[in-house]
Formats: structure tokens, C-alpha cells, sequence
DNA sequence: CTGAAAGCGCTTACAG
DNA sequence: CTGAAAGCGCTTACAG
């Protein structure tokens, strides 16, 4: 058991200071060659890799990227994480991940926990527990002790910082428009208990797609799921009356357990039923029928918000402390439609 | 923009010593009450929180966990992260997790960088690379500076250390049994290029049934799967023979594309093929038919992981460099068999 | 060309 | 009861 060698050993072994070996394995020029060459020869032989904590202590930066997500569980979130590392690793950055599964203490602590200098900055997606109660101190307090932040998807306009979104009600715009194309009249929404922003702007964007194609909006079609297994009655009674021919459902839970339901009812999917779901999974791809989607790019998402905070942490070193006012910016990532079997 | 205070600020501040701040904040009763008392309220009220870093470095260790998984975007990584992130925070841990996109060169540039001060120990599961390969100089390095590691599902007997695995033989063995046990005579296996260790052993188990059974085993029935998008006819020609009644396919992407394969055919599942898979997942649960899978659990496997290294961490304080043994275990969680509608 | 000193933010054994 | 000193592992401005 060979612990790790510090400079202090090597300065003892060569007997020289701590600061000529320091500097030696540093390339700096004020060592004499023969002592630097030494030194280097003596560090690469025992391995000598400097001490990540020391060195973030010294120079008041870890450089690792604190990301603060509701659930890991979740295609979307990997793939922003994968996003987010890519960048980070090209850089030199680490990432470090705390869940909040969706609890506003369990963020809150993360936060705190994470600020008391672990990190450098953070980004992250907004809890949906904390997106209800709209208390975000813990944001502002992190923001205010300048750490930026970089939020992503669950944002929100309470607070001043770096934002990567898409536009929901634009995308959701999008997918209902794909619908009434293909000539469906009455279309539903799947959607859930409206808190979180995101599914209040899809609704939004079904709601402005039917009023721009001069379709009646009906009450009755705005399906609210608050438990997807449990909603069973609910869906079939309306799929009994044949109520409409068309379905636009937030996400892919939802779209897959309607087709599950027409399926047992033997309502065919795409021809009696077209469904489109938001954000595209594992799910989408693998149902039978495959399911139509709008894709939320999460790849993207996460090399943009990494590159955002990268940005803002280096070139905090140079300027630090210029009073000029922070200019935050919202970078908009394009979704696109992925036409499957469940829309023919 | 006010910055994090620091004990020296308070110490300023309040006229004293830092170590009588510090002392005071950690209830010495070495510290007069009144002082104590004084520093505590002045501290609460600037929202003190001790510096992680300048802690870790203090303490020689950082209670933090690093994992090394080869893919986020995988249902089974997802869940034993969310398994390992809970009983770290229950132990006032934090996780920083790298992903070496199954490459062996990622893989040892992660740990390097993650041992060198950042983290306390390990917990991983190993690279396809890396298990081709059979270099686990990396591993076998960091151990032997003393830092523990835990590994999980993708191990290797070359190392020695604590493991947290699954009987993949025994359960795949179990799963090959239940298609037996309805009837099924002529079974294929849909696996992988098997340098994976997992993969080999779901072979042997799978090999094991059949002979225990004393069915016939047949070498056209293995199908080696190298790319999934790319396999359709080889299945196809084999489904065209009816020259299997039901197949076991070692991961969920394998069931559920030999299903759809078989859909367009019109070979009925389970009637004419019962499908069982291994790795129970989001796709087994929304295919249509629904696929029965032996499950691995993932949250158990990152829970005994995670308690694991942690008992070992903390151990370690107590008997520093007691040169006992060191005992490792291998926990094997057990696995067990979700019948869905796919073997009916 | 080399090294002692100060410092990053903290803790703790030791003086007084 | 309080504080100066040493130290965790490093870097760098400053002496010599």
C-alpha cells in the first residue's frame, strides 16, 4: 500500500525545498535545468499526480460543475447530463450529480451542500415541488454569493441567470399543426396537473393551434392525468364515444399507455387514433406502433448549458469584479417532429 | 454580491481568535458560553457555512463517492446510481460520477482524476473495453493507494475487491427453465458478441437449461447480435423456419426488436413465440405485448454498494493500517422473474 | 538558481 | 477561557 506522494516527500527524498520541486514540476524556467529535469524524472517515477483538493483551495476553483436534476431515471435527463459531460471533459471539468427527486428540501440541500465550495457552478433543472411553492432563495442566495447558474428545461422567469430551453407552446404548436395537416377534427390533449411549467405552455400551443385552424376548443378533450396508473376508466369511456381522432400527449408515458388502452378496445392506432407525444424516449422508439414525437434534444441542451457556465466561469477570472451590469442570455434549442408509425 | 464568510471574517469581526470562532461553532465547551453564544448568532446570521474543500483537505478525506458506470442513458446505470445517491445521503455523502462511454481510455482518465484527492473511493461497474482488454492496471493502482472500490454488475475476478453482482448464470438458467416449464421445446438464444462477461454467463445458463432438461441443443438456435439495427433478416430467416417456439433474449433491446420482427411476420406473441428477456426496463414494460424479463435490482445493487464502500470508508479511520487481511466480500442480489404478456 | 514565507480555509494539540 | 502555532498539499511573490 503505496500511499500517494506528495511534494513535501519528493522535496525530502531529493533534498530540495518544497518550492523548487514545485516549480521544477511546473516547467518553470527559474530552476536550474539539471535540478527540474531531476525532480521531473524522480515525480514521473513515483507517479506524482498534484492533489485535486489542494490545488482547489489554493487557486479558489474546483473545477467541477455542480448539476442539480429532479430524476436520473429519465431519458430525457441522461441525455442532458451525457450533454453536459461531453463539454465538461473537454475542458477539464468534472461533473458532480445530486437528485432532487423532485423535492424542494431535498434541492435545497443539494444546493447548499454543493455551494460550500464543492463546485464552481451550477446547472440545473427546477424541481417540480419547488416550481409549485415558486420559492427560489436558494438560487438567489447561490447566485448572490457569485456562483453562476445555468438552468435548463424546467426553468424559470423568477430568476436572473442563464437559461437553455426549447419553446414548449411553439413545439407543442408544431405537433398539434402535424395533426390537423393530416385532416384529424378533434384532437385531445394528454396532459398533467398544470404546475410545472413546461406542460402549461404545451397546453398552451394545442390550445393556439386549434384557435389558428378555426377548430372548436373543447373542455372535455384536455385530458388531466395525475396518475398514469389510474387513468385507465378515464380514457377508455372517452375513447368509447369516440369523442376524437387525434391525441397530442405531453409526454411518452402518456402516449403509450393511450395506445395500450385503444389497443385492448381495438381501436387501431394510427387510422381510427393518431397519437404524437412530447419528448422523445426509449418508448417512443420501441412501442408497437412507434410513436410520433417531438424530440427535445438533450445532447444539445446539456453541450449548451455546459458551454454557457464554462464560458461565464472563465471568463470570471479575468474581469472579476467589473461592475458592469450581468447580461444573461436564453438560448432557444430547435425541437423537430419524428413522424412515426402512430401518425402513418 | 456578498461573497461566502469565512471564519477568519468572523473572527475580524467579533475581535477574536479563528480558532476561538471555530472552536465556538463546534459547541467546544472549551469556549466561554458568552463567546460561544456570540459567535454562533453572528455566524447563523451570516449564514456561515464551513468550506468543503478546506474540510477535505484538513480531514484527508472528502465524503464524496466517485462512480464510473459506462452509459447514463440505460435504464439498469440510471437505477443503481439512484440506489448508490440514497444511502449516500443518508450518510451525508455526495456522488461525482463519470461516465467512461464503455472506452477503456476514458475509463482510466476518469479514475486518475478522481483519485487524485478528489473522492473518498469508488464504486464502478467496468467498460466493455476495458473487459476486453483485461487491463486493470488502473484499478489495481488506486487500490493499492488505499482507497476502496466497490465493484458492480460488470466485474472482473482479476481484481480484488468488493462486489456487488447478480447470478447471471442462475437467473438466466431460471428464465430459459420457465419456457421449458410452459411447453417450449425448441429455444434460441438472442445474445451478444460475448467478451462481456455478463453475456457469457447468460450463455452458460441458458446452455445448462437446456441440457438439464435434456432438450437438444442446437448451435444455429445462439444468434450473436453485433449491431441491432442490422440483424433483421438473419432473425427473419430463422422465424421463416419456425425454427424456434420461443427465445431468450440476453437484454430487452434484443426482445423487443425480435417481436417486432416477428409482428410484421405475423408470428403471434407468445401463441407461436414466447419471448423472455433479461433486464427488466422501461421498454419490457410499454412493448406491446408486454415482455416478462428477470430483473436486476438496480436500486438494491447501488444500495449494498453503496453501504458497502461506505462501512469500508469508515472502518478504515478506526484501524487505520491494521494489517490485517483485507476480507473482501461479494454480495449477489437476487434476481427474479416478471411474467408479462410475452410468455403469456 | 534556490528557498523561506505567506496564504487558500479549516482544525486541534498545546501554551498561557 | 483564549489564542498562537502547526499542518492538510499546494503555489507564488519575494529574498538572497
Amino acid at each position: 500500500m503505496k500511499k500517494k506522494v506528495t511534494l513535501k516527500q519528493i522535496a525530502r527524498e531529493l533534498d530540495v525545498s518544497i518550492s523548487t520541486v514545485s516549480k521544477s514540476l511546473r516547467n518553470s524556467l527559474e530552476i536550474g535545468e539539471e535540478t527540474r529535469l531531476k525532480v521531473q524524472a524522480f515525480a514521473k517515477f513515483y507517479h506524482y499526480k498534484p492533489n485535486n483538493i489542494a490545488l482547489s483551495l489554493k487557486n479558489r476553483k474546483t473545477k467541477t460543475i455542480g448539476i442539480i436534476i429532479p430524476e436520473i431515471v429519465h431519458y430525457f435527463f441522461s441525455t442532458v447530463i451525457n450533454g453536459i459531460e461531453q463539454i465538461a471533459n473537454e475542458n477539464g471539468y468534472s461533473v458532480i450529480i445530486c437528485l432532487s427527486d423532485d423535492s424542494f428540501d431535498k434541492e435545497v440541500l443539494n444546493m447548499e451542500m454543493l455551494a460550500n465550495g464543492s463546485i464552481d457552478g451550477f446547472i440545473m433543472s427546477l424541481s417540480k415541488e419547488t416550481q409549485q411553492k415558486g420559492d427560489f432563495h436558494h438560487i438567489t442566495e447561490v447566485i448572490n454569493q457569485g456562483m453562476p447558474v445555468v438552468m435548463f428545461d424546467r426553468v424559470t422567469n423568477d430568476i436572473l441567470c442563464d437559461k437553455v430551453i426549447i419553446n414548449d407552446e411553439l413545439s407543442a404548436y408544431g405537433a398539434v399543426q402535424s395533426l390537423i395537416d393530416k385532416g384529424r377534427k378533434k384532437i385531445a390533449l394528454l396532459t398533467t396537473v398544470d404546475y410545472v411549467s413546461v406542460g402549461k405552455f404545451r397546453t398552451d400551443g394545442y390550445t393556439k393551434a386549434l384557435r389558428d385552424n378555426g377548430l372548436a376548443f373543447d373542455e372535455n378533450l384536455i385530458i388531466k392525468i395525475e396518475n398514469v396508473d389510474n387513468c385507465e376508466i378515464t380514457i377508455a369511456t372517452l375513447l368509447e364515444d369516440k369523442a376524437f381522432d387525434a391525441v397530442f400527449a405531453v409526454n411518452e408515458l402518456f402516449a403509450v399507455t393511450i395506445i395500450k388502452i385503444a389497443h385492448k378496445m381495438g381501436i387501431k392506432v394510427p387510422e381510427d387514433l393518431a397519437v404524437i407525444a412530447f419528448t422523445d424516449g426509449i418508448i417512443s422508439k420501441y412501442s408497437t406502433p412507434t410513436i410520433s414525437t417531438v424530440t427535445q434534444n438533450g445532447i444539445e441542451m446539456g453541450n449548451v448549458a455546459a458551454k454557457i457556465l464554462i464560458e461565464r466561469l472563465e471568463s470570471e477570472e479575468k474581469e472579476l469584479e467589473e461592475y458592469e451590469e450581468e447580461i444573461y442570455k436564453t438560448v432557444v434549442i430547435e425541437t423537430h417532429l419524428i413522424e412515426r408509425e402512430s401518425t402513418n
